[in-house]
DNA sequence: CGTTGATTTGAGTAAGATCAAGTCGGGTGG
DNA sequence: CCACCCGACTTGATCTTACTCAAATCAACG
């Protein structure tokens, strides 16, 4: 399929990219790439000489520490942008998983330099999508460093909410929802039998109904209020 | 003082810019301004027309809860950027504060695009610069998440020592230190009187030496194995 | 000197971790 | 077809880390 058919960028929360610079990119992109879920995208620690845009699927970006604790650091859905960071900083200091099977489109390490040179527009949404992902990160730091257990889930859960429905994933009211109770925990710096429980509150309240990988919000104010969860409107965002 | 003549980038962690690119710079640059400590830079939820590049001084960026408790997300030090994502996405999720007096280069919004149009080897810098800013959070993330107390005192102490360091901060083998702990906790995710006992736990031991605003470390290599902290080796930063 | 902010100390408490079983459902191989 | 296996989820009991509350000390400063 080609980039200007894509289904994202017909997304109202995508912003739409100059024809010119549309061109540019399908050309650019050289391979789509499928991986099955768990897969490893980065390694920890690793180079890489590809450029990534998540097309279908979900997953994650974490830091592990020697001992094997894992802190996964920010979920990635369709549109993301993966591996930003070993490009211009040399190496990873993260390593990227596929939660679901996924489709990847790739595009060369050169590309980036051609893009900053020549395609100024494109080079602006790069740094875009940069400072939206350094957001959702500060969202979640400040969610595990100050919000409790409770608040902590009913924010993660409304902010997943909200972005898998900007990429198009809602349907009935619901979205698929593939992370574990496991990858919810590494998520928010909880062990899984707290997130378990913590869990059956929200759902006993009726705040959300989370089953067989499906996340329906029953209250999405109701559960707001409980995160203390206010999200800064954004902007359109680019897709690369 | 001129921008070619900036102490800064005369330190080896700062990469050197194009003379024609540093002269732009110089021009862009209308105003160097001097706040006090504890002067709000960036309010929380607003927009700036402003770009800054901390010159002299602390700074910390920062998000609040509606019931006032707060979670720092990074310290600022000399050479770092503020305001990007102001920029970029119209509205600042964080707020800034001086931590000490500071002293700001301070550019026009207009500079960012002209910027990307005209300069694509700075615009290339920042967005270095943000996916480096990215970087710390990550780092702090995986603290705030999944280290214990001391791991995590121990981690933000060797990281801000060596940011200090790289800026030319240090001084004798110490650096001024002008965080309370108060602000420790508030980075940390942890309580002002936790981070008094478990301070006082790595002085007691040895490690670190923090008295009358200066920090020291008493054995670098043992508090960076307490901390379990491993820093990835970094490429030199620019300096917009 | 009184005031204010930062640090320190002690005592009691609570949120969440850890440990240990057990359940449930789907897939797999005999 | 059925036994079994494995991963995810659930539940209960106990324990620890770090929080809260409260008060004392200390230094800087007007």
């Amino acid at each position: 399929m080609i980039c200007a058919a894509c289904p994202l960028r017909a997304r109202p929360d995508f912003r739409a990219v100059a024809p010119a610079d549309l061109a540019w990119i399908e050309a650019q992109r050289h391979a789509q790439s499928q991986l099955p879920a768990g897969a490893i995208i980065r390694t920890e620690g690793e180079g890489s000489d590809q450029l990534q845009t998540l097309f279908a699927g979900w997953g994650f970006r974490f830091k592990t520490l020697p001992d094997g604790r894992r802190q996964i650091l920010n979920f990635l859905l369709p549109g993301d942008l993966i591996g930003l960071q070993a490009d211009l900083l040399a190496v990873a200091a993260h390593g990227v998983e596929a939660l679901t099977p996924v489709i990847l489109c790739e595009f060369r390490r050169e590309t980036v330099w051609a893009l900053y040179r020549d395609h100024p527009a494109l080079a602006y949404d790069v740094t875009f999508l940069a400072a939206h992902s350094e957001r959702l990160g500060d969202d979640i730091l400040l969610s595990v460093g100050r919000r409790d257990a409770v608040e902590r889930l009913a924010a993660l859960l409304v902010q997943l909410y909200r972005r898998a429905s900007s990429a198009g994933l809602e349907n009935d009211g619901s979205i698929a929802f593939p992370p574990t109770q496991a990858h919810l925990a590494d998520a928010l710096g909880l062990s899984t039998v707290h997130v378990n429980r913590v869990l059956q509150r929200l759902r006993r309240d009726g705040l959300v109904r989370l089953e067989a990988g499906r996340l329906a919000i029953g209250d999405l104010r109701a559960l707001r209020r409980v995160a203390e969860y206010w999200e800064q409107p954004a902007p359109p965002r680019p897709l690369i």
